[in-house]
DNA sequence: TATGAATGAGAATTCATTCAT
DNA sequence: TATGAATGAATTCTCATTCAT
């Protein structure tokens, strides 16, 4: 009775009973814990909601993450391991200076679009002042390949003469995270206060050239020859 | 016995100046709430803990608010009501523009320093998807005066030559406020990637330096007579 | 029966409505506490029965009592008040040595029998190795003057030349105590062994005899001219 | 890969000698579950724990016990049929009546101080009412034969002059066991209250001596000759 | 205006037990 | 025989809100 009522919910072919899959079971309710987290934050997560977002049961969650705080941190974990894992994929080193910290731009910027929940997720450690994060062992091991990356990419142009020198990478790195953060983090705050209009799709495009001239821009000196006349 | 105590210490007749207990009760409440909502979000703010911090019972905090929710409408418009009232009082279009720029810069950072509540409340209210601030017409009627200041500003650099031309005032402002917020915001995971170093007291100056250094380079277009040679 | 005896305790004169009366809430719930506790263990007890026995309901005992741990502190607290009360109504020492031991066996026998609750609790508590006890200091404080009234009264018993010498009175104290606790206690257990006969009422008078002429056999001397012959 | 591994371990070859596991995987769970279920009464104990300290799992207990109040009801029967094979092994009968009843309580301290298990077991039991026990005609039909025994030397002493007459052996019996039982089951609280000097090795001795003192100062009569004169 | 008492609905967590392999 | 996965029903505890004085 019960299992007919449960698999008319679910598709027969893909659940009809339950997983007894371990690393299944455990996926999938990480999985819906990053978007309860996301959209909640971790106070206004509910265990409950959770569970049935992954088409399991309470009890499930505990017996895989012994508490909602532990399912947080493992959750923290997964979402740095995921912008990690994007971020090696990058081959900022075989394009110019120039392009190279032009894809960094885009890249940071697409990224936090595909992945809203980054940004939830952190403003919620945040809030609980990185308490989570502190215990984690894995995500202090897990460190962005990107400063270093940015780092050789400022000497490359300095060295050609395309960039201005003095830059740090450190600075630059967390500048350019700023830039498409900000927007995207606020975007209903900005929205009711600046108007819808600049969340349009074409806005989008908009920003990021802002973004990327703004950096470029600074960055860039001005190209030998190109004599500035009044 | 208790009451008779408290109230005369409480009764018009001692107060310095005869002031209105309800004014005083209600400001009293509203701090309170302004520190615990910054301090936990929405969800795990505790109306307990706000009535306990404020001195005051949550039978007040009812009476003069009526709700949770409607408190913290109440907070939000007051951070803003705060910020506005801060930035009326900069006389941006005084100095050059870019000294302008500089100042713009330098307000933002050390108003978000000062004011860390006011980060987590708008991440809150983000976090909700701006629900409030639909519902204030008080908030949407409190205009930045700063994008149509910061418009004139760039309007003089064009025309004189110091500032380049293009640029549009209200993305170059979100970037500004970008730049400072989310180093400040995700202060603790930042601390905890790359070492509370970045947050010494020293390091707070490199980083207005290179915000300040970043948009001034973008802007500022190198005069006349600089040119650049081989 | 049981509605009739509930339903008077809550008579629509006394308690019609919420009694808003902290003290007598609080009483209330403590009540019920020490049924509950003393019925089912610290472990089996349950926060939900304990507030509808005592007309209230569950989120009063936290108001109260915080936890269930710190209700059942209070718990044995009282208990152990109670029995400290009792204790302070014997008059020992307006009798003869003799009658003061035997008035002593027979105040324990009576009050283990119309208090059973403080068995179980006490075994409760011992269960889980005095754990509230240790943090009580208000317990702690209690002491029991009885082990002062029995040594004075073994003291003027050996003068006299009734009792018998090297009588340390704690032993005997913790011995008269152990006559009627493990009677009581285990009676349970006791009647299926050696049949439920053992507890009938005229059988507790011979349980206090026994337990009379054991220690008294112990520590009254053979009067002088008592001569014995075989 | 992994179940094939830990099966390999225990497979009957590699083990030294053919020992049925059913049997062993039993006792080792009934085992666990004597400890479990005396350290946090039946209430406290979590099957979870027993399986994991018989180094099993639950579903071996459920196959073995069909559920944790069968489990706790075999807990009961092996101890009380441990405690009857103790007494089996004593030959009190062939001492002196004094030597036999001497013997007797140092064989109840020394079994309750050895076994503590059986005293919060008993306790356990006796909340419930005895439920367990009354169901189990194993245990009903363990009568211990040392009522009888002590009768005999009762009966003995009486006739040889060394005892005095009327004494019910049951009663007394039963008081034996009471004088360790209260002692050592309340040995927490029992050292919060009189401070835990009471339980160090030397006052263990102390305590023997004094509960034979005790019952043999009651039971024996002082011998002809010794007339008490003035 | 002020305050402590009271509460229902809901939150996280736990537990004994069963299922599938 | 053995084991890990799964679950419904409780259980403790919390929270925003309202009531009585």
């Amino acid at each position: 009775m019960k299992t007919a009522a449960t698999s008319s919910l679910r598709s027969p072919r893909t659940a009809v009973r339950p997983v007894r899959d371990a690393e299944r079971t455990k996926a999938t309710i990480l999985a819906a814990a990053v978007r309860e987290f996301a959209r909640h934050g971790l106070g206004g997560a509910r265990v409950d909601r959770i569970a049935s977002l992954a088409g399991s049961n309470k009890r499930m969650l505990y017996y895989y993450f012994s508490s909602k705080e532990k399912l947080f941190l493992a959750v923290l974990e997964k979402t740095y391991a995921d912008i990690r894992t994007a971020e090696q994929a990058l081959n900022l080193l075989d394009a110019s200076p120039t392009e190279g910290v032009r894809r960094l731009i885009e890249f940071t910027w697409k990224y936090f679009i595909a992945h809203p929940e980054f940004l939830t997720l952190l403003n919620s450690e945040n809030l609980h002042q990185a308490r989570h994060l502190k215990r984690s062992k894995r995500i202090r091991e897990m460190n962005s390949p990107l400063i270093e990356t940015l780092g050789t990419l400022l000497a490359r142009g300095r060295r050609d003469g395309s960039f201005r020198s003095g830059v740090d990478p450190l600075q630059l790195y967390i500048s350019i995270a700023s830039l498409s953060y900000f927007f995207l983090s606020n975007r209903h705050t900005l929205a009711q206060v600046f108007g819808p209009a600049l969340f349009s799709t074409a806005q989008r495009d908009i920003r990021l050239e802002h973004m990327t001239a703004l950096v470029l821009g600074y960055l860039v000196r001005p190209q030998a020859g190109a004599t500035i006349r009044r």
